[in-house]
DNA sequence: TATTTTTCCTAACAGCGTTAGCAAAGGTAA
DNA sequence: TTACCTTTGCTAACGCTGTTAGGAAAAATA
């Protein structure tokens, strides 16, 4: 008696082409001319068949939330992982960071526009809090190494996230600098340089 | 024959009226609900009015957008006007930045959102090139007093901008902070104290 | 085979940005 | 004042959007 299986891996064949479908569109042509419409005509089933998988569109769109925040933790992590000295490691999660932001412009949009019901808080999203734990215990083993053991933890912990989220964000949405001779991308990485030197040196001073 | 001077009068008039209500809208339901039908309801005129005074909604938004830089540009000017000690001035700046965003979200919002069709390039934008002014003016002078005359202004204003921008957007749409035991102005005020030291330090030696 | 459950579609509701086309009002000239 | 012209501002529509009610068809169960 199969059928429940079947049932059930039939289901998830279409939630899953559903997230397929979706993701495709919003390649193709952002996240702002997403429609339940084009999913439905995409996956071949009328579009109440896709509110039988997600409440609405928010809960596909927080889905791909969550996966953004699963992958760019993972690639902190994996980046972390190609050193052992913490300072080191602190300035390839940045890099990381930085390299996952513009690799894949349509999650980080989506990650953090204001306008997205995206961002619910640390607490109610696991994948959240683990991208957050990565950076956290690389910033505690720095300053547990350096000769300021009284700094704030988690104070440096959201300045770094932020910073480099602001870093990210203005580079991703205005990429033209006229100012300077400079390339864009040596532009890009003297800021991230000066940048996380200024950081490292604040943490253990 | 003051016919005509009538007339641009009473269109300023409905023009004025427009983005009045519009403002009035923004600040009960938010950008995302702000619609030309409503529009045209609080201005008690029919929908294609408001197309006459503005080519589409994005004109609107666009609108504000100008507006809201040049109220944070004139915040900062005044801010950095109460101090002649340029690093004074710069913390003054970032404080003020900050009260900006905080005092003003609705705007803030609207000039920063992703999703929002409104951060065109710097040069496009003269309220925008005006504020970035300001903080030019104030970084270019503690870099001539610093001790590294060799440091790149505008690298260094932008990466001011960034992470100051980025400061505000993650503690705008996440202000619940749950790790310790500081308030949450309290922790803000240290983050902003431990960002502009830094900052500073970075641009003098 | 008859009954119940599940699946899935059509069609609609209420809203959106935007525009074509027409009526009425206002201004101008005879 | 009357005839004409220009401006103003409306109704109504087009083609979208997210979402859901209600019923038909298919599948599973008895």
């Amino acid at each position: 008696m199969g059928i429940v299986e079947r049932k059930e891996r039939q289901r998830k064949e279409v939630r899953d082409s559903i997230l397929q479908a979706s993701w495709h569109l919003v390649n193709e042509e952002g996240w702002q001319n997403l429609s339940i419409r084009k999913i439905a005509d995409a996956i071949e089933y009328s579009v109440p068949v896709v509110y039988d998988h997600f409440e609405n569109k928010e809960a596909i769109l927080s889905e791909f939330n969550r996966q953004g925040f699963k992958l760019l933790g993972d690639k902190l992590s994996e980046a972390k992982n190609t050193h052992a000295n913490p300072v080191l490691q602190l300035e390839a999660i940045t890099f990381a960071y930085w390299d996952f932001a513009f690799n894949n412009k349509e999650y980080y949009q989506l990650m953090y526009g204001l306008g997205m019901p995206t961002c619910e808080s640390l607490n109610s999203v696991p994948e959240l809090m683990a991208f957050i734990g990565v950076i956290h215990t690389t910033i505690e083993e720095i300053i547990k190494n350096g000769n300021n053991a009284g700094s704030d933890t988690w104070l440096k912990v959201h300045s770094f996230w932020s910073m480099i989220h602001g870093l990210v964000s203005i580079n991703l949405m205005s990429p033209e600098v006229s100012h300077l001779g400079m390339s864009q991308v040596d532009f890009n990485k003297a800021i991230l340089k000066d940048f996380i030197k200024g950081f490292v040196k604040g943490l253990i001073e």
